[in-house]
DNA sequence: GTTCCCCTGCGG
DNA sequence: CCGCAGGGGAAC
């Protein structure tokens, strides 16, 4: 689900919420390959840690505290990061499988999706992470410590200059799409974005990447951080489940031009959308503007 | 490099 | 029943 603009869109939410804060309790489900560090150890390790702030480094967030520790957190597919409270409450409740709190006057809902949660020393919302198909990611660091995937990542997609790119698809005989993916390369740039770029620079995903010019890959970063830009003003996009913390849907969905638009007509030309999979994902484009 | 896997839910 | 889904990692 969530990308760079979701991703960055959730933290300015987040930030102004947490930071300062100090943690009173940790409440999780059962231990899966969703906890990175044991619901044990976040339970014990997280008690009395005070939010500094809130640092987005490609689709992941890290939480970092005073004592120099971080939580490192990942939204994988489905992940929601949102904070309790009435929009919160809505969201639940328009879903499968609610499970109000039984307290007379209920100031939150948990369900079975509900992984993650932490309370703070004083009365106002908590944080609760919900993750459906439990992609998602929770790793409490040391201070000090670097995590690898944090360290194997690139740069990030709205600092990324062109000439980066272009050394990248040289060094790849993979599609340019693959390389737009890989998280070594552009970190934060994912299915929807990287589909509306080769869009906008006219390429079309299956290309070699050796063959991409010096010039399209110009015009790739352009258009993709034009996009990533324009995403996060609107709030970034709400396919299927993605809210912010208040739990409002985006709005960039409206503004798509070929993600997951296969069979319509194409926005400038009026070919028709295709889609096919490259690298197990899909891809949209149109093959007439794009070549 | 592909291929398969993690997991749940939705819609045809 | 099947295929599909804003992600990523590991094994051939």
């Amino acid at each position: 689900m969530p990308e760079l603009p979701e991703v960055e869109v959730v933290r300015r939410k987040l930030e102004p919420q947490l930071t300062g804060r100090t943690i009173r309790r940790i409440v999780t489900t059962e231990p899966s390959y969703f906890f990175l560090t044991s619901p044990g150890t976040l339970k014990r390790r997280l008690r009395g840690q005070t939010v500094r702030g809130l640092v987005r480094k490609g689709k992941y967030l890290s939480l970092e505290f005073d004592s120099g520790n971080t939580l490192l957190l990942h939204l994988g597919m489905t992940g929601q990061l949102f904070m309790s409270g009435a929009s919160s409450l809505r969201l639940l409740q328009s879903t499968a499988h609610v499970a109000l709190s039984p307290e007379a006057q209920p100031t939150f809902v948990t369900d079975k999706h509900t992984h993650f949660q932490m309370y703070f020393d004083d009365d106002r919302p908590h944080m609760l992470f919900r993750d459906v198909r439990k992609f998602g990611k929770v790793k409490l660091l040391g201070t000090g410590e670097i995590d690898p995937r944090i360290a194997k990542l690139g740069t990030d997609a709205l600092k990324a200059d062109p000439e980066a790119l272009f050394r990248a698809c040289k060094s790849r005989k993979t599609a340019i799409k693959n390389v737009l993916l890989d998280q070594s390369v552009l970190a934060g740039v994912g299915n929807i974005y990287a589909d509306e770029a080769l869009f906008a620079a006219g390429v079309r995903p299956t290309r070699r990447a050796p063959r991409v010019t010096r010039k399209e890959c110009g015009r790739l970063i352009a258009a993709l951080q034009r996009i990533l830009l324009r995403s996060i003003e609107t709030g970034g996009s709400s396919i299927s489940d993605f809210v912010n913390p208040d739990g409002e849907d985006g709005k960039f969905q409206d503004e798509r031009r070929v993600y997951a638009r296969t069979g319509e007509p194409c926005c400038s030309c009026s070919e028709t959308i295709k889609r096919l999979v490259i690298g197990q994902r899909s891809s949209h484009f149109c093959p007439h503007c794009q070549s």
